[in-house]
DNA sequence: ACCCCCTGTCCGATCTCTTGACATCTGTCA
DNA sequence: TGACAGATGTCAAGAGATCGGACAGGGGGT
């Protein structure tokens, strides 16, 4: 059942982070104030404590919302190619693509010793990796039926680290990088076909 | 200051007064029931009580912002003439157009001796009236400088009782009535003139 | 006469948000 | 160095709204 309360509070949690997410653009990690995102909600600063914790909790928040949609867009690139090669190609592509354009990533990169927010990017980088692991191994598992599962999430390990490398620290153009590691994986995947 | 809590609480009597309306076009006052409100918007039915008093109370909600709606559309016609007599005749035209579309008076109106409902129209008409009158003074009074403002209330007055009458008894069609009462009235207007 | 459904009311339990207070930490200014 | 402002994080009391269940009353149908 989809009560009203159930609704107000999804709307809630997300008004918040739809503030937090304009701070973070706006001012990084330090212009961040609990009280603000309560503000501008229309909210005390404890139910923003209520919600997510603590300042890092609400951090997270944002960056999981973030990446959710961020992986629809590259999971779409995935899915609209037929052989894995030309699929992993068109995703990482679109990854990096999408990566350099991101308002939040820019903002966490930013010049100033980057912000403590791009550890969800490095050192604290597992959640995001999990994820991505958990949204693009279902269609990968699915529609490449001739490469075994196992070699499967493993190609799409290495890709995931490469491009998120490459996020953090930006090499050739995104369509440069998406090539190399198609060419790299290449013969992997066909080796391993069966 | 615009609080989440204020917010929620108008999409709360927004979200019921949605289900009521859908509840009256489908069956009638005799088919809206308070626990399907509330069942529908997904709040219990103590909370739809809480918000109207009673059945009556969400009636007369469902229909004053119906008729807010209304009159939004019978005033553009009105101010999209620049002479009084026009802007009258518009009016008249497009209230008695949109009547006939409303699915709103078609549940009240609709054939088994007419609903409770239509009572708002007739016999409990006052409280449309006087919002009516609200609503198309203020603009009359502004932008019919050459009218006495009495003069141009009692026009109004005049012309809104033969439309609800027309809309509970219709007689010609639209164009028709609109053309008879500006005929009528023109000539009140035109001698009252400063 | 009986039953069922709906209206309308009451009240206690529960949940969420608010408010104010407090400890703590950090950077800044004198 | 010391005082101070501003931020995080925690706690508890209290207010407000909703829920859930119960009950009385009134029709309509069998």
């Amino acid at each position: 059942m989809d009560t009203f309360a159930e609704r107000t509070k999804r709307r809630l949690r997300d008004e918040l982070l739809d503030a937090a997410y304009d701070a973070l653009v706006a001012g990084g990690y330090d212009g961040l104030r609990m009280v603000e995102v309560g503000r501008r909600t229309g909210v005390s600063r404890q139910t923003v404590y209520n919600e997510f914790g603590d300042k890092w909790g609400l951090l997270e928040a944002v960056a999981a919302r973030e990446a959710e949609r961020f992986l629809v867009d590259v999971n779409d690139a995935l899915a609209e190619q037929d052989d894995p090669i030309d699929g992993l190609r068109a995703a990482i592509e679109r990854a990096l693509v999408l990566a350099g354009d991101n308002p939040l990533i820019k903002a966490a990169l930013g010049q100033p010793g980057s912000d403590q927010a791009s550890q969800l990017l490095t050192t604290r980088g597992q959640q995001l990796l999990e994820l991505s692991h958990q949204r693009l191994d279902a269609h990968v598992r699915e529609h490449w039926p001739e490469v075994p599962a196992e070699d499967a999430t493993t190609c799409v390990d290495v890709a995931l680290r490469v491009v998120l490398s490459h996020i953090v620290n930006p090499g050739a153009a995104a369509a440069v990088v998406a090539e190399q590691v198609a060419r790299v994986l290449g013969p992997f995947l066909t080796s391993r076909r069966q």
